[in-house]
DNA sequence: TCTATTTGACCGAA
DNA sequence: TTCGGTCAAATAGA
């Protein structure tokens, strides 16, 4: 466990690291262009470049111990989460991004894949098949084509995002051949499009809540406006995502876990998070460095329906690879958790200790 | 008229 | 060479 814990805590430095070199870039980049900062820009690049490398490297030496497909069942539909791993580099991948080739020189001898991660949905006879399709986040159909041996065809989708914000997540739909009710559905790549809103302050955070996209951002942005060192976790959070692959519904917890009620506020130093924020999957409660253990949030049923929508909204939310990992409680009961699997950590020199489970009013 | 879907063609990996 | 993934023109629908 302390292997684990350093190799976590490691795993943080070279992200941040790669997230303050992302920053720079970006401050840079408003600066007109010169020959000597356009040498600082591609030092930068390479730089972020070889830090994310070696990110990935420690984040595939974990992945083996990632748990076995799960399973979760509410109002007549069934979602078996089969995840691969999302930021493991694959030389099997059938992913092909042509702007990511476009992007990087390097991508004709050494192919960059997207997260990738698949699920099954089952529907019972009585819903309808578009059911799958709904999400929570609006694709745009791009593409069917037929499988040599399947029965039929499959269904390609993007963001409809993409040309505006260069969104790049996309989805496969695949209809089961043995059982037509089930449906396999692969996610590649991540929702930008819902950081890119994310970096557009608004004048009053709690304006805007059509969404639940929406309002995590909203409550993303007016964390993020703290100077508190939970910032480089917010900013952490940003660039990283969740695995669910332990989304198990009969999975009882041997650790500690503590609950947000439905009707409870979430309170730490800085802020109070409300229920309708957790309802939206706001991130903050997991992390708080003040949290500890096993943190459930309850979300709303149709979240939990729209399991595709969870997993993408969790994963622009947050995560390291096997570090954090969802769970279910129950079957029936619309409550994640997310678990921290280190108690202390430090960031740049500010220590993070879970050692404060009265977190919560 | 605008937007989304369909579908045949094309491209690239294996 | 095959096949999966994407492109883009044609088509449909609001």
């Amino acid at each position: 466990m302390d292997n684990m814990g350093d190799s976590s805590n490691n795993l943080i430095h070279e992200l941040l690291q790669g997230l303050e070199l992302a920053k720079q870039l970006q401050k840079n980049l408003h600066v007109p262009s010169s020959s000597s900062s356009r040498e600082t820009h591609e030092l930068l690049i390479q730089k972020i470049i070889s830090i994310f490398e070696k990110a990935l490297e420690m984040i595939n030496w974990k992945s083996g111990s990632l748990g076995e497909p799960s399973s979760q069942q509410s109002l007549g539909v069934t979602i078996r989460m089969s995840e691969s791993p999302p930021l493991s580099i694959s030389p099997h991948s059938e992913d092909s991004d042509r702007d990511l080739t476009e992007q990087d020189p390097n991508a004709s001898r050494k192919r960059k894949t997207l997260p990738r991660w698949t699920k099954q949905i089952q529907v019972n006879p009585g819903v309808g098949v578009e059911w799958p399709l709904d999400d929570g986040y609006n694709w745009r159909k791009y593409g069917q084509k037929d499988i040599l041996g399947a029965v039929y065809p499959r269904g390609y989708y993007r963001c409809t995002h993409r040309n505006v914000r260069g969104c790049l997540a996309t989805k496969q739909v695949q209809r089961s051949d043995e059982d037509p009710n089930v449906f396999e559905i692969t996610y590649k790549g991540k929702h930008t499009c819902t950081m890119a809103s994310n970096t557009m302050p608004t004048s009053n955070p709690n304006e805007n809540q059509e969404s639940n996209l929406n309002t995590n951002q909203n409550v993303l942005h007016s964390l993020e406006q703290q100077p508190n060192p939970n910032e480089l976790l917010l900013n952490l959070r940003e660039g990283l995502r969740v695995q669910t692959e332990h989304l198990d519904s009969s999975n009882d917890q041997p650790f500690s876990s503590f609950h947000f009620p439905s009707s409870s506020n979430i309170k730490t130093e800085n802020q109070i998070l409300t229920s309708p924020m957790l309802e939206n999957f706001s991130p903050p409660s997991y992390i708080s460095p003040a949290t500890s253990g096993i943190g459930h949030f309850s979300v709303s049923p149709s979240v939990v329906n729209n399991l595709g929508g969870y997993t993408s909204m969790v994963s622009s939310g947050f995560q390291i690879n096997d570090m954090i990992s969802a769970t279910t409680s129950a079957a029936n009961s619309p409550t994640f958790g997310i678990e921290f699997p280190f108690d202390q950590f430090e960031i740049d020199g500010h220590n993070f200790t879970f050692d404060n489970p009265q977190f919560f009013s």
